[in-house]
DNA sequence: ACAAAAGTGTTGTAAATACACCCATGC
DNA sequence: GCATGGGTGTATTTACAACACTTTTGT
């Protein structure tokens, strides 16, 4: 568990806005620092070994307890003001009860990556810099460490904008689903309502589904029927993008 | 003009793809390199107080002799062995005219930014590592060096993606240009023809375009207007996206 | 006057939208 | 049995694609 600084790249940091989406509501994975209190995006450094996809998938194994995440890089940030004041910094130093502290002190820029995971097999585990991992809400997310908040919003706005060219879903809802899931999570994406009866009929368009002979019981109403995606058929439509948008 | 490695971030290197449209066909500038005779991208390293699009906007001013360029990062390259076997660096080492020259050896990850140029307006200057700078032809680009040639093709791929939910040609092709000019560079970058009658009824009608009262002569056959970018509309263009795709 | 390229118009088809109606379930 | 939500169907409107004809310019 130590940190050495000589097995990791330099000026080079990582952070992951990881997805999730539970009760018709999107959510991100956040951890609560140890001194500040304050909230953070889990993060790390490359190691001299690794590609910054290696690097965030070892990171969020680790605060996920998830293999195979789909991640995506999405902007680098580079502002050199950014980790300047940093009070979670400061007071490591002061502690004095990390080595490498100059390595720290150093100016980063910061690949983000965002991943989509599914929210029910995720156990959070806090890193060696925070005491607690857990779920937020997206419009509970206060204002988070040094540009964390930025690196949120920009995960997001990527995210919107893949989903009008791009299937998406699959890493991010459970094996089965059914079709009123989805749509509510198409609609937290984009930020509108959709029509029940024409989403169906679009996103079966698609041909990326298959329905499964079962229902989901236990609602109060109706039960729907539950879904799973063709992987075979997502695939290409992740290649060939989509057609039309939202 | 010295190179002082104390400057600059470390294992950070920026490379540029710019873009430039000319006779309808795209064209990226390219750089040889001084002993090796290879071809590579015009890259350098980011300042300690540079953003990385502030490197990379002082790299192209020194390369094109354009000020106001647009660019946009759009990929980290962090594969551990992209940079190895490199023969140019050897021959720095071998020759040893450089200082620093452990720092050039170490690793580094590269930050790719595609930057849209008006071909017309650039005067390529090499840098102290090639010989030449000038013009390629996207067909025409053999093997580059390093990785090279896969950041070009990845910058290709997003400007593709890009094409069909933004505007493009602005910053691409001079201020006046006609219809059809504009035209082939949309066929040039989808890689497909267009008919000419469907696509200006589409363009026309994302209202990003002002008809001129003039008309490009000395053609061989009938004068057909000029246009310009409707700079307003544009960018709202820009920011609210466009519709339907191509 | 002819060829080549640009401007303008029409029409059939497919996709997006806006609805209405029926069905299953829990209370 | 009624309220709620889910499943399925059908017009209308809109966008897209395919195509024809006319106009302008240089040779």
């Amino acid at each position: 568990m130590g940190f050495n600084a000589k097995e990791y790249l330099e000026s080079v940091s990582i952070d992951c806005v990881v997805f999730g989406f539970h009760n018709n509501q999107l959510k991100v994975l956040l951890l609560k620092m140890k001194y500040t209190q304050e909230w953070s995006l889990p993060g790390g450094f490359v190691k001299l070994s690794e590609t910054v996809e290696d690097a965030a998938t070892r990171i969020l194994r680790e605060r996920t307890s998830l293999t195979d995440i789909f991640l995506k890089q999405f902007r680098v940030f580079s502002d050199p003001e950014r980790s300047k004041m940093n009070p979670a910094l400061k007071d490591l130093i002061e502690l004095g009860d990390q080595p490498d502290l100059d390595w720290f002190a150093k100016r980063f820029i910061s690949v983000g990556l965002y991943a989509l995971v599914d929210f029910t097999k995720v156990i959070a585990v806090p890193d060696n810099f925070s005491d607690y991992a857990g779920w937020k809400n997206l419009d509970e997310i206060g204002n988070l460490m040094l540009d964390h908040s930025l690196i949120v919003q920009k995960a997001l706005n990527t995210l919107r904008l893949q989903i009008s060219y791009q299937p998406i879903g699959y890493n991010l809802l459970p094996e089965k689903f059914t079709m009123p899931e989805l749509q509510a999570l198409y609609e937290t994406l984009l930020g509108k309502t959709l029509d029940r009866r024409n989403f169906q009929r679009k996103i079966l368009s698609f041909d990326i589904l298959n329905k499964l002979p079962e229902t989901k019981k236990g609602g109060a109403h109706k039960a729907p029927f539950l879904y799973e995606f063709n992987l075979e058929n997502y695939k290409k439509a992740l290649e060939n993008g989509l057609t039309g948008g939202w």
